[in-house]
DNA sequence: TATGAATGAGCCTTCATTCAT
DNA sequence: AATGAATGAAGGCTCATTCAT
């Protein structure tokens, strides 16, 4: 691959991140894509079929560097205590530092786009690391476990960061311990 | 040529909810609901400001129900164990019955319209209910809590509510028990 | 004709009057004169065709009125300067009382409703008058006229009290001062 | 589809200069000018904000071109009366060519485009360059003027001109003879 | 290949007119 | 005869997408 064409590629991506980050899907249009990165509509259309592909990309791609971040947190060999801090944290971080994005993912909208396969895909990938993630943090002999649906509490896990950035989006600190107090509470 | 209609407010109203629950806002038009509902476009700007206008009033007339029904439940002499079921389950019914209205009320979303103060003054008015209800379930002397932040529990509450319906929409009573243990455990 | 219907018909015209002097006829619509005169809509269309009509009726009625006025004027046997003087301020009166409805007549305007056969001849009956009485103030010995075009100078005289009006609205003793002695000097 | 076309702009502008002529702002809508350019609605987007914008910008520009010449005719070093005839021809020229536009601007009217700012200014403009020419034409010793007032002098004479054009469309010579020897007359 | 002007379906809203009551 | 809710064509404007250069 030539090194002009991936640059011009990875402005795209770069300058529709931030886009699709502060207006969220619908708010953004080509011609603010293209304004913004100084890169031709027609242009943007020769990497991307339409608005949707280009939106779905970046989306998965996005996500899969916080899928390799936890994939990493995961192989780690520390408490339970320390993993749940850092998995979570990794989690906040970068739901927190995508904004539109992680919203489009998480949060339960009737966005017809939601309904692509791609976004569900992703959204699996998502609960799956976060499911393996907690059952990990379970030990063996615990067989009255009040929230023992490890499916459920995931999903959950996940709209609570969403929520904690929404209502409280400058305490990430104390968001974090709530969060991670939660599924300490949950799953001990 | 008119027709003349009975209970055309109302006919308008309910295919509206139907819509907007399945498609959302933003994918309902005009025409659509008025191809839907049999009734001139013209007409539904005699009973609607704009199409604005009759999604709030729909959201808020809809949410006023929950708040009634939450209301009622917060008064009744119970157990709290069958307090909270009773209170998750209203907040459940109602919100399934809802999809895509309640999805917009409680799930984050970049959308413009939940920026609009009708909508945050409705989200607030859900959330003050919710957490008023944990703070009811609370006993005397437990110092140590570890979740004892009923903001971001209440705020959690609601989400995860909408995702159970989400991702598990026809296991209701598996999804209200969780959701129900989910509370005590926080709680207790 | 019963009494109650001539109340009606009544009604209708004054309040519409009102609002095209206010407004003109674009910015006036039916719902506006049913709200301001409590009649309802059909009731209006029970006693003129359509909108247009019910404007020509009154633009006619109204001018009707001038006209009468302005043909007493005409009989009467004064000074020459006198008779203008009194000629002119009925006219003047007139249009600045029937603001919109003066402009539609006089004003040259691309709007469809003016080639309208009506508005026409109520503009020729108007000219008509006017060049008359100007016709009226001439003496017969003189040959050598500057501006013995009564037919122009009749047109300019009526777009001339509209300008008036229309730039000077607070000034009229001013504006007939002016328009008297405009037309002294043609004429004389 | 998009066409490649030479002249975009001003194939927008001459097209909606004809129609904006013929039938006046109101009477104009945006598919029309689409229609009879060959232009798809879109594209005049791109060049005019909006219908207000594309309607102001051609009269401004169109008048503009007016004002050029008469204030090349204003710095001539003629005889009185050759000067009258080259300014009022050139008023009148330009005002049968424009119709419509002329009217719009000239002409009183309930129009609530006309209390733009942008058309007042214009019409200032073009008040103001009638009544410098009146007073240029103003010889020192007559003092007991009866139509001295300038002001208002301009005013009619650019009404008038319109009148002259709306009745006697096909008279030109006899319109700007009648012109001229009406401000001698008043002048003088 | 990159460009960005051109395209036009589609959206929200208005308002003269109709007609069941 | 009076009512006013119902009608729907029409208007201004947007924006994803195309394609001549």
């Amino acid at each position: 691959m030539p090194k002009i064409i991936k640059d011009i590629e990875n402005t795209i991506k770069q300058c529709s991140i931030k886009l699709f980050i502060d207006f969220g899907y619908n708010a953004v249009d080509m011609r603010m894509i293209s304004k913004n990165s100084k890169i031709a509509v027609g242009t943007i259309y020769n990497y991307y079929e339409n608005k949707k592909e280009l939106y779905l990309n970046i989306l998965e791609e996005s996500w899969q560097g916080t899928f390799d971040k936890l994939d990493k947190i995961s192989t780690l060999t520390l408490s339970k205590k320390e993993k749940s801090k850092l998995f979570i944290e990794a989690l906040y971080e970068d739901i927190e530092e995508r904004n539109g994005l992680g919203k489009a993912l998480i949060a339960p909208s009737s966005d017809e786009l939601m309904k692509d396969e791609r976004v569900i895909n992703l959204k699996n990938n998502l609960l799956l690391r976060v499911e393996s993630f907690l059952n990990s943090l379970n030990t063996v002999d615990e067989a009255n476990r009040y929230l023992n649906n490890k499916t459920r509490l995931a999903e959950c896990l996940l709209t609570s960061i969403l929520t904690m950035f929404e209502f409280h989006a400058d305490e990430k600190a104390c968001n974090i311990k709530f969060l991670v107090e939660f599924i300490n509470l949950s799953i001990k």
